[in-house]
DNA sequence: TATTGTTATACTCTATAACTATA
DNA sequence: TATAGTTATAGAGTATAACAATA
């Protein structure tokens, strides 16, 4: 991604008794940059650690999720629907047609498009995944309660300009 | 970063029009996880799109910031704070140190860490940057009164465990 | 001409493993 | 033996540019 860098990178897996290692001053600890680079790499590293068993990404699922709600995305609407490149979107799609859990071919109507749709193999691929990553989410989350889990929602929301 | 995989990257600054686009359907917009995932990219864009003219990432600024309030970290305790591998932060300090940025030389007390100060250059650039930097956190946080952003920052740091 | 998708290429980020120098 | 740092290597992610097919 072109910004992969990003404001401040802290949280150590590998050390969950230093997530919040004592020489982070507070005038660091209370940025928001901070603080939501955090709870995105801690989201990251819990997505992975839960699908560990299986072979996809959280991206991968992601667009797996998307073309659940969306059958026939094509190619073009992914980039914009995920704010990615077209030659990464190309690449991402042949990933998962390997693995067999989506098609692709020519749209009838605009045959320079690709229609791009999960498989039957697709979606059990992806109710296999669905509870690891909703446990994912669920350790993730844990810390707040459904309000809190509210407010937070809405709050991005409003961040995002939505 | 092991987890660059990320649930969902939807925003496209190619076309802010599009930032929600209208096939996304709520079952997915509503997802904590997409949110996360959405402010931290926009956040990234942002930051990128106001330092563009500094030979800066967001990571080399957090890392200055870092070193700012804590002079002379060690490089495992900076691999620490930001949560990287040792040998990322080899590469990272070898980066700050190519520009001047940054000193490293070997502890007297334990020769076999190297201290990692800011020189006066690095000073002077961090000054340079700060207000881009700024103004990239302003342009995330706009859609946000203070009394909002207060309660993203309490709620984020109850999601990190703090 | 403009758009969709592909390919070639390169650059960044990051991890693993093997190494050195110190403790 | 353990730790701090370095180097070599490899893999993932993503960007740009050039291209083919289609509109």
């Amino acid at each position: 991604m072109i910004l992969d860098c990003c404001i401040v990178h802290y949280y150590c897996l590998a050390t969950p008794e230093h997530a919040v290692p004592p020489r982070i001053p507070p005038s660091i600890r209370c940025h928001l940059p901070y603080l939501l680079a955090r709870a995105y790499q801690r989201q990251q590293r819990l997505f992975e650690a839960h699908t560990r068993d299986f072979d996809i990404t959280g991206r991968d699922y992601g667009l797996l999720l998307m073309l659940e709600s969306n059958p026939g995305l094509w190619q073009s609407e992914i980039a914009d629907l995920m704010g990615l490149d077209r030659t990464t979107v190309t690449y991402l799609v042949d990933s998962l047609q390997k693995r067999g859990w989506v098609a692709r071919e020519p749209d009838p109507a605009d045959r320079r498009a690709h229609v791009v749709t999960m498989t039957a193999d697709g979606r059990t691929a992806l109710e296999s995944i669905r509870p690891a990553a909703a446990a994912a989410i669920d350790e993730v989350l844990a810390p707040l309660d459904e309000t809190e889990r509210d407010q937070l929602r809405a709050l991005l929301t409003r961040l995002l300009g939505h």
